[in-house]
DNA sequence: TATAGTCCTGATCGATTGATCAGTTCGGTG
DNA sequence: CACCGAACTGATCAATCGATCAGGACTATA
């Protein structure tokens, strides 16, 4: 109900607004957290008034919530559209294509991971609505697979959430910390998401599930 | 210079203060992010005013450096004091036994986590510093130990930057991530040091060197 | 007792914050 | 043409930001 999506010719210009607005501020909350980041400082880098702002999102905290169902919206469909079919793999099989899938995820935009380490240090309002909204179902559904791998023998004993925590610590780190390890190695080569997903597969599966 | 020492009954209020306001900034400094902690709820926190923040610290930026000196010299104070005799261990066992002094100390106060990683997502010249000053050094020497132990075919291959980054943010991430993974698991249970110590051991070293 | 120096507070500065509002522009509909 | 609503801007609000300053409280030295 926000904006009309009937017509073709205003496309172009009506709403884009909206969605430099929304990216802007994707990377600043990612970066300078919820009161680090200012509307002034994201509707300067939008290109806009700070008062269009605050026009299409009616306050600082709306725009946070409609940018993290932006990102969520993204994580998911490309987890969905870059899915092989699975409908007769095993759990393990299936775990790592989720993991391969988050992986490519956050090499093509660390920011979502870079909000979840930001927003989760402190049990704010904000994190409560975070959980409630978006990662207590993915938690739920990754840990669910875990499980059935577990059981199957194919993934490695232990807490379910652990491992899912450690998992996208590793995954999410290597992009969301680049700057800094950058600095610290004295060289900026880019992470091979194959590297990373080797790790991941020792850290989760047993050697019995090797392929 | 900054207080005399030789007194005994002042001893209980003066330079006090100076150390609730470094704790108290830590805090605010790792949940918030730099621009986000404001210097009157860190004075606030500590039960002083605003300006004896300024008045021990000339700046918010220099109660930062402070904060890190601080933190990093509790680290480095840490593993030198829970470190065994290690003459004559392999550096696949000096490696581990860093690695588990390192669990300990985020397990005892995750904010060196959550520090290292809200500061590190931007290239800025307070991350300059701080790797400049603190996490250079560290950096390199983990990781002459990691090729070290490459050599001796006790730890995985691959980029030792990687697996460096990969067993901090495995062990940062459980207590940095606390509050919001008790809100996803619907359970506040502290995570065992052991098991994330088994996790980074199957990560780090190889099948040769179980022990 | 007088002097000096450290620790600390309250008042206040200009700048910046999120938010509100009046007014302008413009394409679509009557 | 007239009108309406959506998109957008500039001005401005009270609140808060980091920082500065004058001065009080206190101890040690002379």
């Amino acid at each position: 109900m926000v904006a009309r999506r009937d017509t073709a010719q205003a496309e172009m210009t009506t709403g884009d607004a909206r969605r430099r607005i929304l990216d802007a501020a994707r990377r600043a909350f990612a970066t300078a957290g919820f009161e680090g980041a200012s509307t002034r400082a994201i509707a300067l880098e939008a290109s806009v008034a700070q008062s269009l702002l605050l026009y299409h999102f009616k306050s600082k905290e709306a725009l946070w919530r409609a940018v993290m169902d932006d990102v969520f919206a993204g994580l998911n469909d490309w987890i969905i559209h870059h899915q092989p079919d699975l409908r007769d793999a095993g759990p393990a099989k299936r775990l790592m294509v989720l993991v391969r899938g988050f992986i490519d995820f956050c090499a093509s935009d660390a920011d979502i991971h870079r909000i979840i380490t930001v927003e989760g240090r402190a049990a704010t309002d904000r994190l409560k609505w975070l959980v409630d909204t978006h990662l207590r179902a993915n938690h739920a559904r990754v840990c669910a697979l875990i499980r059935r791998g577990q059981e199957a023998g194919e993934v490695r004993p232990g807490d379910p959430t652990l491992l899912y925590y450690s998992f996208i610590a590793i995954a999410g780190t290597a992009f969301s910390l680049a700057p800094e390890i950058a600095l610290v190695s004295g060289d900026d080569r880019l992470v091979e998401a194959q590297a990373i997903e080797d790790l991941i597969r020792a850290l989760l599966l047993t050697d019995f599930a090797t392929g």
